[in-house]
DNA sequence: TCTTGACTTTGACGCGACGTCAAACGCTAT
DNA sequence: ATAGCGTTTGACGTCGCGTCAAAGTCAAGA
């Protein structure tokens, strides 16, 4: 104990000296308080905070009511650790990432939860690259004419495919929305785009691309060494979120998510 | 992110709106400055602090720079991660404790370090009980009254043995020192105590004890019983501090520190 | 008795990244 | 014009001390 952190809790009538000199104000202790500076130092290494100690120390508190409040703290502390842990991972990735050797860009991977959002979509196979961009620029001219344009947030994009695949595609594509009411748009070439739940992802992997798309396979790969090397794996499909349209004129700007979780744990139900 | 958070970013100078109304003061955020936002999110989770953000975002910063940045942080996170498992076990125990039945009064484990430190004494087999209070009671009036009492701090007792006898019990006891200058000192029963280097105690499960050492299986009980539900091991003699001894006719208190380490460490060399 | 050096006292500021609250102002839809 | 919602600028609180400054206390040596 430093001789600040005794005046300190002195301070909060915490713990009071057994003695102190009233001419030179200096403090004594005696070896009888040991026992309580001992519970205050065990409580607050169980996560106590001081203001919560001096109660808990003055009027005793039943092993229920200690029971319920370490219950709490064991969830909390166990919030704290997986925090730890990712941050870890996440730093680990990266000194990997550049020993790995020199890959042009860094990726800043950062992972987080997406919320879920109503998702004005069509779902369809797409015979090949041309294809995609068609229907996807046509959606990005069409579907803001065809309704209030203020209703629609960002485009976006879901890559249903197991292993990448440059026939067939397995897309679904559309707009995120504010709000989740019924609606539809069909499209100049036949496509109908309906409204559903896109659930959210409790876990992804993020990142943000500028430019074209053909550059996206450095990010994918950083996700997938941070997968590989931390026994994750791919929890459904991957997400780009459009955050600056190619109709803009500008370099396109995309928003990746790649769905992780812990081996061990549930896949998700439904994409 | 709330909107409090960039307006704080703003005003650190980390991130400025691409556009402030001169009128309103309404800040707009371009989609072109998502990058540089999605930089300092991916710094700020990999433990960096936002001070230390800006300055790695303006002058473009070596990748052996930023390695040596992040193998620090690695070794901090890791630290951190290590601390809050420590808590985590002990809530658990006390938890455990509260339902493993109301025994008598709680026990406030406090893992931490011990120092090293200069230890005046003697060790030897004792055939029982008696004679070791006859020893330390011995050592507790002879060893002030030989040398100058203010060197001498708490009378401590080393426990040198695997599993308890009553009989032939290897204990070891003395002083601690305040400076581990040569010296002995012979008591009337022939035993020599002179000066060894106590080694530290890198992690020590410790608590209080008031009252006689009969009471003291319980503290030992707790310390097993978090040792056993955590996978960890005793790592070298229990020791006892007597921080009031029995002469000044009032409760003894001791701290019992009981050595403890992974499985997988390596075992206390000597102690 | 005086000096010296080691220790102690009070008081104040700093930390880190915002959350929250209050009071005032802007914008949009009726 | 108004109601309701969003935004702005402050300012304070957070948690447990570490650190620094200026001044006072105490025991030991000259």
């Amino acid at each position: 104990m430093s001789g600040r952190q005794l005046r300190f809790y002195e301070q909060i009538g915490l713990f009071r000296p057994g003695y102190t000199d009233p001419h030179s104000g200096y403090r004594s202790y005696a070896a009888e308080q040991l026992p309580r500076l001992n519970r205050i130092l065990a409580l607050k290494d169980l996560g106590f905070i001081l203001e919560e100690i001096g109660p808990m120390l003055d009027r005793e508190i039943s092993p229920e009511e200690l029971r319920g409040m370490l219950t709490l703290k064991r969830a909390q502390v166990s919030q704290v650790v997986l925090d730890e842990t990712t941050r870890l991972r996440l730093i680990e990735s990266r000194i990997e990432q550049i020993d790995h050797g020199p890959s042009s860009d860094p990726v800043d991977l950062v992972i987080k939860a997406v919320p879920a959002q109503a998702f004005l979509s069509v779902r369809s196979i797409l015979v090949n690259m041309t294809a995609s961009f068609d229907t996807l620029g046509r959606m990005l001219d069409e579907v803001p004419r065809a309704i209030n344009p203020s209703r629609l947030a960002s485009p976006s994009v879901i890559m249903h495919l197991e292993e990448w695949e440059w026939e067939h595609m397995d897309i679904e594509m559309g707009f995120l929305l504010q709000s989740d009411q019924p609606l539809s748009v069909t499209l100049s070439n036949g496509l109908t785009l309906s409204v559903r739940e896109l659930p959210a992802i409790p876990r992804a992997a993020t990142a943000i691309r500028v430019g074209p798309n053909e550059t996206g396979h450095i990010h994918y790969q950083a996700v997938g060494r941070y997968i590989a090397a931390h026994h994750l794996r791919l929890a459904g499909p991957s997400r780009e979120v459009i955050l600056q349209s190619p109709a803009t004129g500008k370099d396109v700007i995309t928003e990746i998510q790649v769905p992780i979780a812990e081996y061990f744990a549930p896949l998700m139900t439904h994409s």
